[in-house]
RNA sequence: GGGCGUUUAGCUCAGCUGGUAGAGCGCUACCCUUACAAGGUAGAUGUCGGGGGUUCGAGCCCCUCAACGCCCACCA
């Protein structure tokens, strides 16, 4: 801690109060709206919206990170940016925590109620707390213009998927048709496959006689569900399966009732499995509804809506299927009809809410022909018109979108938007976008709308659209569709690349002709640092929160953005967090080293030419670095454009740039000493440009410190971009030479245990002229970095010292002359064991020199390293050699 | 069963169209040197999962085996 009186300075950064302060000013300064800027171009990101009933999870904070930076990037960059945040109602999910809240708190279920009271139960829960995430998204820093925020059930979203399904039904796209889906008996409601869980379950096999019309033979047909039988409206076989192929196109009879089916043959059926002979119920089992479905077999649905046998099961109607499995079996054997019965462990699916044992159903559904939509969508993909990073994922959205199958948008649900279809008491049904009282038809008064509502990702997938305002021409002006669609890039986790980008295509190309956006960045899965999924059960998520009050919110940040690229999964591992939380106190006190010295440089660098070699040397690292995080972000590789800032911030300017700088700042020469306090704060300044994306708050603290007073917050400052009169390239290189040989010199002092207070005397043997004079003019330099007290440079002709220890590099040798006693042997010891290494490293050269086909097909210039690498290290080892005998002497 | 992917330092991961392996964290030794001990300096560590092939040259391309992970389908 400084002692200074005028401005007191923590050595560690508090990222708290800071966090909060910047958020608040640059909202309230209203830079997260979108302005024109010198691009004079646009650039939209929407968010994925969350459900409303999520917290933030670490997955939502990669989301907000990537995001956010690409924002903050191009809003540097002088686009028009618009972050545009929203949330998801979540059909089903919302309605099940507000039914077991209100289970809970009232024990009633949702049927206790009106339709409208219980959804006005679950707005009032919305109200409450569906809102906690978007405080948790201004937590990390999301610049989102808020004033956007949209709900999927606001009245532009609902408008939007109004035109769509009218126009739609229209066309006679949308049309409603028998289907099987997952019917929950205790929730008496459709749930999706994703809510079915599927348990190992203790059941049996039975065999069962079925004969056959007209024929002494019978069939022996194995299910494990003989309670369904009353369903059956085939028998199949496989038409290969020489046993029973000969019996295609007669008709079996069913056991119990009695009723007469055909025997067909389907390729489904298994030869091996069972008894190769399978009954067909397309009402309640999904692969014999598609097998129905094939051989246009009717439907026959056995069950009411409890789960309880209906009519069909005749004697047996009333009981549950479990109770009819045992009691039908019972029956059959009795009758001598029970072939078999064998114990046998089966996957049965079970609601993921209720734990009852899902029973397939039929029952009237709505669908989207996808036919037409999905060719399109695969074509803007094949065309490039949108594109995935990483292009993997292609493969993983055609696999869905070339073979698609109709989409079933009902939901018995009531929190959503309802099916815009309306009956009246004639039967006659109709579409509209408005809520109807009449009947066009027939005139009748007498008129209700379709109960079901709509599958979450029918208004999803209308998104890109309907959040800039469409069908609405006046929201549509209002919020700029024309300037943000199609968005720029969309970016998700894979594993809703089929629910929602292709949906999103689908919709996009059939309302708008276009893409709704250009790219598609899938990044990875958060998991923890073994590899596994964060799950409750494990305990072992990572919430957000924890993270930001232990490290802040930036160096969490720079951890996701360090862990994001191509990969598909990112290990998050708390400690690493820790280390990125060490770079950002790094950050901190380059800016209290160089806030010592304000006082005596500007932030802009006069006269380039009176630049001296370790600035110019600064510039053009500066310049390299701004090079790989303009282009790293282009393409989504998060994890390149943060590595080059960690190593130019840490490496480069903190190590040597900072420590090159002491002994001018510390020195009496006042106009070299302003220049170099220029330059550091022009380049520090730069810095904290170059990692606003990505770490906001405490650049934007920083400069609010070293700003001029007519500059503006970072927020809205240029980029820095490549700059090609930046680049100093024999500075660069003279400097790295430089840093070997001082790196030497500490080696060599830490190899005889020289204590770091004691100084030391150097000679360096160099034949490069330039280097000479280099070395000589960095002799306080020496001094300071390497505690050297008189330094001697020369070229190689020169005399060695004596008594010395040395390291050679392939360009210079380094001497350390030593007044006491050398411990002989253990210099000799390194001296050979280098040598060794040398040699190693020699012989690779010299093998490829050797090999002639080397040198006839290697390019140009791998050859001309190799020629050179090779005359180097022979020299090298030359130069050991030679002085390991003078030292042996 | 179909598809995708992963396997590189103790850990988590980079490695661009093939040119001879890197980072962060951790570890070891020595240092409270006037920005920073959330620090400094120096250092150690790899048969790039196994085997085979193509090539002057393979972590990267091809074949094959193995382990692990994910997605889709299915389990009468």
């Amino acid at each position: 801690m400084t002692t200074n009186a005028t401005e007191e300075i923590s050595t560690t950064y508090s990222p708290t109060e800071v966090e909060a302060k910047w958020y608040k000013k640059w909202e309230e300064g209203k830079y997260f709206k979108p302005k024109k800027g010198k691009a004079n171009k646009s650039y939209c990101i929407i968010v994925p919206p969350p459900n409303v009933t999520g917290r933030l999870h670490a997955g939502h904070a990669l989301d907000v990170t990537t995001q956010d930076s690409l924002i903050r990037f191009k809003r540097m960059k002088g686009y028009e940016t618009l972050f545009l945040p929203g949330l998801d109602h979540a059909g089903i999910s919302t309605q099940s925590v507000v039914e077991k809240m209100v289970f809970e708190q009232e024990k009633k279920t949702r049927r206790d109620f009106s339709r409208e009271e219980f959804v006005k139960k679950i707005w009032a829960w919305k109200e409450e707390y569906g809102n906690v995430i978007l405080d948790q998204q201004r937590a990390m820093g999301a610049s989102c213009d808020w004033d956007y925020l949209t709900f999927t059930l606001d009245t532009i979203p609902n408008k939007a998927v109004k035109k769509f399904f009218v126009d739609m039904y229209n066309q006679k796209m949308i049309y409603q048709s028998d289907y099987i889906v997952n019917w929950d008996p205790m929730l008496q409601s459709a749930v999706s496959e994703a809510e079915v869980e599927h348990k190992e379950v203790n059941g049996n096999f039975f065999h069962i006689k079925y004969a056959i019309k007209g024929s002494d033979e019978t069939l022996e047909v194995a299910t494990t569900r003989p309670e369904t039988l009353f369903g059956d409206t085939a028998v199949a076989v496989n038409p290969n399966d020489d046993r029973y192929k000969h019996l295609i196109g007669k008709m079996a009879i069913i056991p119990l009732c009695n009723r007469e089916v055909p025997i067909i043959g389907d390729e489904h059926v298994d030869l091996e499995k069972g008894t190769g002979c399978l009954k067909v119920t397309p009402g309640h089992d999904f692969n014999d509804f598609e097998i129905g479905r094939r051989h246009n077999l009717p439907i026959i649905n056995i069950l009411n809506k409890d789960g309880t046998l209906n009519e069909y099961g005749m004697e047996f109607k009333g009981l549950s299927t479990k109770v009819a499995r045992n009691v039908v079996s019972k029956k059959l054997d009795e009758l001598g009809l029970l072939l078999d019965k064998k114990s046998h462990l089966h996957p049965v699916g079970h609601g993921e809410r209720s734990g009852v044992p899902i029973e397939p159903m039929v029952s009237k559904q709505w669908f989207v022909n996808v036919s037409d939509m999905s060719k399109r969508a695969v074509l803007a993909v094949e065309n490039g018109d949108m594109k995935f990073y990483p292009k993997e994922w292609e493969n993983t959205y055609y696999s869905w979108l070339r073979n698609p199958k109709d989409w079933c948008i009902s939901r018995q649900l009531w929190w959503g938007h309802q099916i815009p279809v309306f009956y009246c008491d004639q039967n006659h049904q109709w579409a509209s976008e408005h809520d109807e009282k009449e009947c066009p038809t027939c005139k009748s008064k007498n008129v209700h709308q379709d109960p079901d509502v709509l599958d979450t990702w029918f208004s999803s997938g209308l998104w890109p659209m309907s959040t800039l305002g469409w069908p609405d021409p006046k929201a549509m002006e209002e919020k700029k569709f024309t300037t943000f669609f199609p968005n720029s890039v969309l970016i998700t986790g894979f594993d809703i690349i089929f629910f929602w980008v292709a949906r999103m295509m689908m919709m996009s190309l059939q309302t708008q002709n276009q893409v709704p956006f250009k790219d598609t960045y899938i990044h990875a899965i958060v998991r923890d640092k073994l590899g596994r999924k964060m799950s409750k059960s494990l305990g072992n998520g990572i919430d957000p929160f924890d993270m930001i009050a232990q490290y802040g919110t930036d160096a969490f940040r720079f951890s996701l953005a360090s862990g994001a690229g191509y990969n598909r999964t990112i290990n998050l591992d708390p400690e690493r967090i820790g280390g990125y939380r060490n770079f950002i106190n790094k950050v901190w006190n380059a800016y209290r080293f160089i806030s010592q010295h304000l006082a005596t440089g500007s932030s802009l660098i006069g006269d380039m030419s009176n630049l001296d070699h370790h600035e110019r040397w600064i510039l053009s690292e500066l310049n390299t670095t701004a090079k790989i995080m303009n282009e790293s972000f282009e393409v989504y590789r998060y994890d390149e454009a943060s590595a080059a800032v960690y190593a130019f911030v840490y490496d480069k300017y903190c190590s040597w740039f900072i420590e090159l700088s002491k002994n001018i700042l510390n020195g009496d020469d006042a106009v070299t000493k302003a220049r170099r306090v220029s330059v550091l704060k022009f380049v520090f300044k730069k810095i904290l440009a170059l990692l606003h994306p990505i770490t906001p708050f405490i650049t934007e603290e920083l400069w609010s410190h070293l700003k001029e007073t007519n500059e503006d917050l970072l927020i809205v400052q240029d980029y820095p971009e490549y700059d090609s009169t930046l680049e100093f390239k024999s500075d660069q290189d003279q400097m790295n030479k430089f840093i070997e040989v001082v790196t030497s010199i500490r080696n060599l002092r830490a190899s005889v245990n020289i204590k770091p207070k004691d100084e030391v005397n150097v000679e360096l043997f160099t034949d490069h002229q330039d280097l000479v004079a280099y070395f000589r003019a960095n002799n306080l330099n020496f001094q300071e970095l390497a505690r050297v007290k008189s330094l001697k440079v020369g070229n190689k002709e020169l005399n060695r010292p004596n008594k010395s220890i040395m390291n050679i590099t392939t360009h210079t040798e380094i001497f350390v002359p030593l007044e006491g006693v050398i411990d002989l042997a253990e210099q000799i010891l390194r001296l050979e064991k280098e040598i060794a290494k040398t040699i190693a490293d020699y012989n690779k050269y010299e093998a490829r020199m050797k090999n002639e086909n080397f040198m006839k097909n290697a390019p140009e210039n791998v050859r001309e390293e190799v020629i050179q690498g090779e005359a180097e290290l022979r020299e090298k080892i030359n130069s050991l050699k030679e002085n390991l005998i003078q030292f042996k002497s």
